[in-house]
DNA sequence: TTTTAACCGAGACGGTACGTCACGTCTTGTG
DNA sequence: CACAAGACGTGACGTACCGTCTCGGTTAAAA
């Protein structure tokens, strides 16, 4: 008396893994449509009956792949300022997204533009991504006084991310030292200090 | 005895234009990749071999597509204030992003990425397209002596569709008045003010 | 203590029966390569696996189904003279091979061919299938005095079949009654004469 | 002002004719089943989608092919005597079936089975394939004397290939010299001799 | 006017990946 | 052990699209 009886030879999770790890690999190594399930059924050294099994397209397979890949990838940086916390992660995360990541949110809406309800899953995996690493520079902000509990962030946690892989994907120009300090100084620092009241440039 | 002296049937041009258009109709009705050379010859009533004769391939033809549309698209307001001005342009982009323009992008940046060199191309016609429009308005403010000369605006052009881009291709949340409105009064608003120096606060 | 001492679950040989029953049945409605062990194993209400137990392979499944089937077929006849008999008898046998016993023979002979040994296994079924029926006829007309003893009559067993199943499934000309008798009147009766010696003619 | 105006690349027919050359190889080689379109392909320096721009699937080229090289297969012997004749023809006819031939055969069955229209189609090659080697056979056994005008040769025509080809696909029994002369002398003869009327005993 | 070379439509072609399907094997839990 | 259920590796299938090519035929500048 079992509490799940199951029928039949169990799937093999640990081969879930082994696909989507290959398939992580290959969009960084060479980019979404080049992949090949061939490729990511010999990698994985699986079948593509096996893969087919999981996932009804390539489309399905990499959103997946990269939403689990996506949401155990929170890097924390600690500066001791809330301006240097920002420029830090900002060139940590832009970093990434030239190289390994890049290729997923590029796989990302090339997959979700197929599949329109993939794009709801895709949402949420992307924010808790871009989210939780801002979420926690603000609290130590906060928690050093150096802006107010008051302070509406969530509108920084959507701007950062969207001109970043805007100026990497689509109008391809550098995103350096300088066009971060820029970004923070002039846009979210002050977007920041206003939200804070009026009072807030008599710091 | 001319420079470039030619020989043969000339290239009928009324042919460029219909295979852009057909490109243009399907990009919006199918989606980019969902887009078949066969269909565009088919549409422009052409041969692939005239598509191929121009472009060199599926990429740089819907690149040059969208930039020749884009070029003619510049909307213009006056509503008379800098605030109620960009709302309004930025409710008019994101309501054409969500419907025909935005397969454009989609378009844009999965084409981008088989060629890198398209990307710098790509990069002078969308912001000629973002652009103009913007610099309109905040020439009219300057000349209505809401904002000063020295105003930094540049970045504005950046946030702007970056920002309406992500939450429609990408987090898939609306862009509604509520969130322009918020964009334009707690981050547009302050980040111009705040280029315009200290005293910007005293205004 | 027995010379084979098993442990374990005996076999249920029910599902012998019912596996070939089912091959058999699907042999009748869709021909050999169209069967699918899955389709098999289904309509038995049968694992795969128990149907690998017992054949091992497709082939050899089909081949022993059909063995098992043909040997409980042999339709008797007695008109009362060889000729009546045997026009009544290969009637039948070319009825028969036009609908479901026709698939029999097809699949035989693609399944002998994936396996040289099966061949072997086939032709006595083969023969007893055919040869008995034909045999009881032979007995009779000798018992009637209508042909000696002597008369050799094998290689009728051969050739009636033969043009038979070469007319329906090669030629796919009709078996109709005119075509028999002049089988029957005009080879195999003049073979039979011819083998009882010089003096048939005489007769 | 042409005859006959086509439209776009022509087909090149010298890739059919090595189409169904790389076919009949293959066939004689592996065998129907055997054979991967790919390997047909790769054998005729083809791509797989220009075979399948002239067949619809595997079977309907291998029977196309089979006919093609059917029909400019026609031995012929000249022994002197009918006995002769036929015992040498049908010796030939029979190591050919169990070389090279008989994969047509076997594929020709197989193919026709899919399609029952290819079955029409499959006939008449056949009959000239085995026909017009017998026809001659008998013109000459006319022309010397040795069988009436009148003899009727059609039913041989049949009886012989089919009974070959029985025993070489069915039956897997030997079609060696002693057969063949049973054949000849027991049933063919007889049977000719039969049709030339009653006093056919007295010659 | 004739030549000439590029243009054009149509569609064949080589290539490559797709997603499907069936075979025969294997791995579970249950009887 | 047998058995049901079904996952798995393998390998062929037939389809689709890309970008190239090869025809017959057209068109306008050059000769």
């Amino acid at each position: 008396m079992s509490i799940t009886s199951f029928i039949g030879r169990p799937r093999d999770h640990s081969r879930d893994t082994a696909i989507e790890k290959a398939a992580i690999e290959l969009l960084g190594e060479v980019g979404y449509e080049q992949i090949t399930m061939e490729a990511v059924a010999l990698r994985a050294r699986v079948s593509k009956a096996t893969i087919y099994r999981r996932w009804k397209n390539k489309a399905e397979l990499m959103v997946n792949a990269v939403q689990h890949y996506a949401l155990c990838k929170c890097p924390t940086v600690d500066i001791g300022s809330l301006r240097g916390d920002l420029i830090e992660v900002i060139s940590e995360k832009a970093k990434s997204m030239k190289s390994t990541d890049g290729q997923f949110i590029r796989g990302l809406m090339t997959a979700a533009r197929t599949d329109g309800e993939l794009g709801a899953v895709l949402t949420s995996s992307l924010s808790d991504y871009a989210g939780s690493t801002y979420a926690a520079i603000f609290e130590r902000a906060i928690a050093r006084g150096e802006i107010s509990d008051a302070a509406k962030t969530e509108i920084i946690l959507e701007i950062v991310p969207a001109v970043i892989s805007f100026r990497i994907f689509i109008s391809h120009q550098s995103v350096n030292r300088k066009f971060i300090e820029h970004l923070v100084d002039d846009v979210i620092i002050p977007t920041i200090k206003h939200s804070q009241g009026e009072n807030a440039c008599l710091k």
